[in-house]
DNA sequence: GCTGGAATCGACACAGTGTCGAGTTTTTCG
DNA sequence: CGAAAAACTCGACACTGTGTCGATTCCAGC
């Protein structure tokens, strides 16, 4: 195999099984949730034992992770331009949500079953977190802008309103079959969020205070395992 | 023992052993995550044996959906006027949000735990879905009245818009260490979600696209296990 | 052709789940 | 009361998935 010049080295036969438990995991994780994946797909897609893979790595989240680094620019890469900003310039929050939708649309499959490990397990919860809060601090000090530059209207705390931007995106998205199509109700629906102005108030307003409180816990008579299929 | 005129029949000692495996749940999941619990711990903590357990229920989710059941009426009994009515009335909202934050007060640990369970798990999937239907049911129905009535601008499509708001909700309150200091921040954000007006527009707008496409993937000498340390 | 690291694998130990059948306890009612 | 029925309990087992270890094979460079 001549070294083709400009290239380090020929991929190593390690290097190609690396590879391939990375692909099998991704195609995997396109049909079902990390949970249902067991290191024996893995292993068996890329041709070699269980054991073997674990030559390659750690456990079935060390796949997931370094597929999701590979991610991470990507999804930083949106933000550009609308979150820098100050003014509540339309056209650069669509192009950011159309960027964030088309990543969706590539990886949707591994970003939902990502996230969905992410309450679970540590590592993954913390990548999420960390884009969160990368997320959510270039928005908040967005926001500060805007209302200092009297553009935005008084509101929750930036941080707080942020979050809620950040968290409205990622369940739509994850909850979303067409990305794409949600792009405009997206840029809609934040706008307002940020910019609306609410009608003035017919006022008539009282502040009561409501705690319901009823419970009803059914006692059947029990038989063997009265309570039916889960799953 | 006296059987308490009245009461039907005294609790059978299967009884209390139900209840037992209930609480015993409902405590763990405050602590930690669906998935960490055992049913040895579920057993122990009703002071029986772990093939015991069986004989009241199926399994952990069985377990779970019985507490999710009580849960139910409660989650679903806030909606009340608010969702029923037309007009932006600010206190009825206020009012619905306060009482979902109390019930996150309350059961916050038990509904995040159970919520992370949600997408790998069909039946707990299948109770959030229900719950999400009817919430978008009847708030998409209210947003349609208000839209109708002129009361509300134009926007995106009342199902979708509704759903945002379902998930806004269940976003924030899952992610929230103080339910209740989220209520004014949560009924100001809905309220511009549905009756936002944007100020004028600046004009300027120019549709470009831009694609970042950049990966990078270092690929590392290999030793065994290069891929470190999760969970 | 030999040597050392890269890669591979089978066997093992462990943890959790769910089932079965044989026991014990409690209730029912003749 | 006392025997049959039901409610309940448990130990032993089979199974699935995880991760570790040590022995073995492969292969590049000297």
């Amino acid at each position: 195999m001549s070294p083709t010049p400009g290239r380090r080295r020929a991929p190593s036969k390690g290097d190609r099984r690396e590879r391939a438990i990375l692909d099998t995991a991704r195609t995997l994780l396109a049909h079902k949730p990390l949970a249902d994946i067991t290191i024996d797909e893995l292993a068996a897609g890329a041709e070699i034992s269980r054991s073997s893979f674990y030559f390659y790595f750690d456990s079935k989240l060390s796949v997931v992770v370094t597929l999701l680094r590979a991610l991470t620019g990507e999804l930083n890469a949106d933000a550009g331009p609308w979150l820098d900003g100050t003014e509540p310039d339309e056209p650069g929050l669509r192009r950011a949500v159309a960027t964030l939708a088309a990543i969706w649309r590539t990886h949707g499959r591994l970003l939902t079953g990502v996230l969905a490990a992410a309450p679970t397990c540590a590592p993954i919860g913390q990548w999420r977190a960390g884009l969160r809060e990368a997320h959510i601090a270039r928005l908040a000090a967005r926001i500060e802008r805007g209302r200092a530059a009297g553009l935005a209207p008084a509101g929750p705390d930036p941080h707080v309103l942020a979050g809620m931007i950040d968290d409205l995106q990622t369940a739509t998205f994850a909850a979303a079959t067409d990305p794409d199509g949600l792009v405009d109700d997206l840029v809609t629906v934040q706008l307002r969020m940020l910019y609306g102005q609410l009608p003035p108030r017919h006022s008539s307003g009282s502040s009561a205070r409501g705690t319901s409180g009823d419970h009803a816990m059914a006692s059947s008579t029990r038989r063997p395992n009265p309570n039916s299929s889960p799953e």
